[in-house]
RNA sequence: GGAAGGAUGGCUGAGCGGUUGAAAGCACCGGUCUUGAAAACCGGCAAAGGGGCAACUCUUUCCUGGGUUCGAAUCCCAGUCCUUCCGCCA
């Protein structure tokens, strides 16, 4: 969310910052609405000033008259709500403002690479895809959980299941044991307030599961992310500086309508309508927001190291970054099947971004408050870490070779064949 | 599902129709003292918004939304959440 104070005093150099977003602004409908709030907040406050002090005065000759006054202010009080609300839900649709490092342009086309990392396995065979090799093994089944469920479902039986378990209890315990985060089991639906405070609404709705309970009930949706909830820790809060940084991960299902992409990876398991997913957040003051994001991305590559899997990492340009986000890394896996990269985790500073949507505060050595800042990032997306691995690690005859370091987490199974 | 109690500043907690934006304590910040620290003492310390170059000033806010009243943290109604007890289910 967006001081209108900032927007104000600085329109032009604002509204470019917005449109290099891929955003369209109508700054002027902005400054319209802002003018006109100030206008009757000023009409308000002077017929409140006025029914105040006859209050004060007890006398009661002046009674009538301050029945007058709240008449007139029952209609400004309207008004300046709706104007204001109209304000904000423009306001609350802006996406952050990028850092100026952050390379310009309109999509991903603009994204640069900043490291390559691991050796591509050069295979002497064709490397199936993670579905042909599931499907083979008869472990994973897109055909029942169409029928279950629907498309963008699957089902992982068996050892892809122990896979898929054990790839989120090593990641986690990597971040807690190595990497200083705390482990957090969330709930997996949120209220408005929570959606709102990390820019999921008003914007994405159609993006989100919402979950009807009992009628009158206060609306609820499924997360699309960890992210949402652990950011949401601090809402409304005011934290106290000694308690930062506040590190925490979580392993939960995610949610998505994948409303835009239809026809966009229908086959295999990248693109879900529900996926496991490791998510580590970062709260921190806000003028440490780079080191952390440079400490959390390291967080979520040290595990493709450990898994000896080649990546790189990109950042995101001006137009692809997400919503809340100022500065994005991607970290792409190299998928064989594809013989290309893709995103297996993505790391953002939102600055005080969020903070502000959720009134997140704390006190600054100075005792000045103080908007958060706030930090996110997979480590790493589940799913597709168990694309990557069974791609990666295929032989011939369409088994899959356990990583070394996940084999503890597997009864010490060296090996998924067919049975 | 039934019964009772509660929600006040960063925290604990008073207030229960009229200088109450709100006592007190803790925490925090500044200072005195000290070689340094602690203790003690002195002072400061809510947020959001409007106006002003500024000093400053005004308005709103005691869970949320309505209502009563000239005036509400305080009274009434509805809702949300929390706590306890009973029932039911995991």
């Amino acid at each position: 969310m967006h001081n209108i104070k900032d927007i104000r005093n600085n329109s032009d150099n604002f509204k470019e910052q917005i449109k290099s977003r891929n955003v369209d602004i109508k700054i002027n409908e902005i400054l319209e609405l802002d003018s006109k709030n100030r206008n009757l907040i000023h009409e308000k406050e002077t017929l409140e000033k006025e029914k105040k002090n006859i209050s004060k005065t007890r006398d009661k000759s002046l009674f009538s008259k301050s029945k007058e006054i709240s008449a007139k202010l029952d209609t400004i009080i309207k008004n300046q709500s709706e104007v204001k609300n109209k304000l904000d839900i423009i306001l609350s649709s802006l996406p952050n403002i990028p850092l100026n490092d952050v390379p310009k342009g309109k999509d991903e086309k603009s994204n640069k690479e900043i490291i390559k990392k691991g050796n591509i396995n050069e295979f002497n065979f064709k490397p199936k895809s993670h579905y042909e090799l599931g499907e083979n093994l008869q472990m994973m089944d897109f055909d029942l959980a169409s029928k279950t469920s629907g498309s963008r479902f699957v089902f992982l039986n068996d050892k892809l299941a122990l896979l898929e378990r054990a790839i989120s209890n090593f990641m986690i315990d990597t971040h807690t044991q190595i990497n200083g985060y705390k482990e957090i089991s969330p709930p997996l639906m949120a209220n408005e307030a929570t959606m709102y405070g990390t820019g999921q609404l008003p914007k994405f709705e159609n993006d989100q599961f919402e979950v009807k309970l009992d009628v009158d009930d206060s609306r609820k949706f499924l997360i699309p992310t960890a992210e949402v909830i652990l950011t949401n820790i601090v809402r409304e809060k005011l934290v106290n500086i000694n308690e930062l940084p506040i590190r925490v991960v979580a392993s939960t299902p995610c949610f998505r309508k994948e409303a835009g992409s239809y026809g966009k990876d229908t086959k295999g398991l990248i693109r879900q309508h529900q996926f496991y997913k490791v998510e580590l957040v970062s709260i921190v003051e806000n003028d440490k927001c780079l080191d952390e994001l440079e400490r959390m991305t390291n967080s979520a590559t040290l595990i493709l190291d450990k898994l000896n899997l080649p990546y790189r990492k990109i950042v995101l340009s001006t137009g692809d970054m997400g919503f809340s986000a100022e500065k994005t890394y991607d970290i792409e896996v190299w998928i064989p099947s594809e013989k290309k990269y893709r995103e297996i985790s993505s790391c953002s500073s939102c600055g005080t971004f969020q903070a502000k949507r959720m009134k997140a505060r704390y006190k600054d050595k100075k005792n000045e408050t103080q908007f958060l800042g706030t930090l996110n990032g997979s480590g790493l997306a589940v799913g597709r870490a168990l694309v990557a691995i069974m791609e990666n690690y295929q032989t011939q005859d369409g088994s899959i070779i356990i990583p070394e370091i996940l084999r503890p987490y597997m009864n010490n199974l060296d090996k998924i064949e067919k049975n």
